[in-house]
DNA sequence: ACTCATTCGAGTACGATGTACGCAAGTGGG
DNA sequence: CCCACTTGCGTACATCGTACTCGAATGAGT
């Protein structure tokens, strides 16, 4: 892995089912991938360290690097692997508007239960086979319908930007609070409480105020206020669809 | 700093404009923050080490500590810090769509200015006085029009959401082929260009080819391709608007 | 059955990081 | 002038990614 070998990590096949001499593999790409999740999942993304991926597997950190070439890449593949548990039917419906909200509540779904993905989001693109394909059934979704493919990606990314802005916004200061190791009560006491009240007593941002005094949303269930910003989301692009087919 | 000293940084003034006993401060947060900055946007946001920072203010890593708490903290710093150059009017001016394209605007420009601002925006959220004066810009935009907050701040997410995704799609690539040290041409042909190659030619994914194939915005100038998106936004957003004030 | 090229597992080692700790040097109020 | 207090900074430690290395395992060719 030393040399010149700077390739996606999706051009680099695993070397599996091979027929030559040499000892066999006794790990795999996609067992060290899912051992990352579940440490991400259980700790925070910064857990996920070689040595403790090893740990886990009942080996050394360098035994990993046969299987990945750069940490990096793991990152990759962790972020496609849990893009996978987006369930969605073979083709688009017919109905984009459940169909792309098939594929809001998926992402925010899977960004909720791995809460280091938006993380990863930001870090750098990557285009894996799960990526893909949720992309393509998006498109999908507002195929026929006579818009050019600018326009669907264009549409099909304000949903995604939705869904990635409203999802970190969810998990953010939950998050926060508990990479800092406190428990999400006392953060909110100790923290960041006395800040907000510091910031509405000042009376500098007057409508920051109102966003925390009279939102009715902040005190809503998380799942109706995603769905009403989805709602809107939604809303805007069928304002703009040609009436052709609008639903 | 060792002890329960978890606090927001922004509850945590400098100690500055003494007049007691002690040495004067050789050094201050805001000349640190920007040397962090500095080094962040000339090479990229791994580069800020602790050492460095010191090693470019003549001075070791560890006299930072008086003046920042935690490394995080610069983080949150260097944040607010370039939200700073975002220009704004005092008051917004009662166009909403001109008030929310100015926000917009300067916060791709800033977004692109410092490429790792999106990163740090998917770390953790903050509330820092800049950013909350641009938040209620922004919302001081969508004033008396008859709007509830939610549905103003609603609108605001909206376009914030649009900014950063097209943003962090702009940097993407770009960002990374930096990252790995090469220049962007090598990059695009010998690693991303291989594997784009790869997924058209396996055919999986027809609709992906067509945004490859057929989009014009990939070929027009990213300012016009960032407006075109957030027209769409806006329009979205303006489609949802009681007619009372619609512009 | 023996050989040997090939592949894997894992130990060692290196440079780098954030930061806890401790102490010398500087400084203004009594 | 003294002394409590603050700042500057060197040292030290745990931890990280990963380059390098070598013994052990393995299957094809003879």
């Amino acid at each position: 892995m030393s040399d010149e070998e700077l390739i996606s990590i999706w051009m680099r096949p695993e070397r599996t089912e091979r027929s030559g001499p040499g000892r066999r593999p006794g790990f795999s790409r996609e067992q060290i991938t899912r051992t990352a999740v579940r440490i991400a999942d259980a700790d925070c993304l910064d857990a996920v360290t070689m040595r403790r991926i090893g740990g886990e597997l009942g080996t050394g950190a360098m035994s990993l690097y046969r299987y990945v070439p750069r940490r990096d890449d793991l990152f990759d593949l962790m972020y496609d692997m849990v893009l996978s548990e987006i369930e969605l039917p073979e083709k688009p419906s017919g109905d984009w508007r459940a169909d792309l909200s098939l594929v809001a509540h998926g992402s925010r779904a899977v960004g909720l239960r791995h809460p280091w993905l938006t993380v990863l989001a930001s870090r750098r693109p990557t285009l894996g086979p799960n990526v893909l394909h949720v992309n393509e059934f998006a498109l999908g979704a507002l195929e026929g319908m006579g818009l050019d493919i600018d326009e669907m990606a264009g549409f099909v990314g304000m949903v995604n930007d939705y869904v990635d802005g409203a999802t970190r916004r969810e998990i953010g200061w939950l998050e926060e609070a508990r990479r800092t190791g406190m428990d999400p009560e006392r953060w909110k006491r100790d923290y960041a409480g006395p800040y907000v009240r510091q910031i509405l007593d000042s009376g500098a941002y007057p409508l920051f105020g109102r966003t925390v005094r009279e939102s009715k949303a902040v005190h809503l269930p998380a799942d109706e206020a995603f769905q009403i910003g989805l709602d809107r989301v939604l809303a805007g692009i069928g304002a703009q669809i040609p009436d052709i087919k609008r639903g």
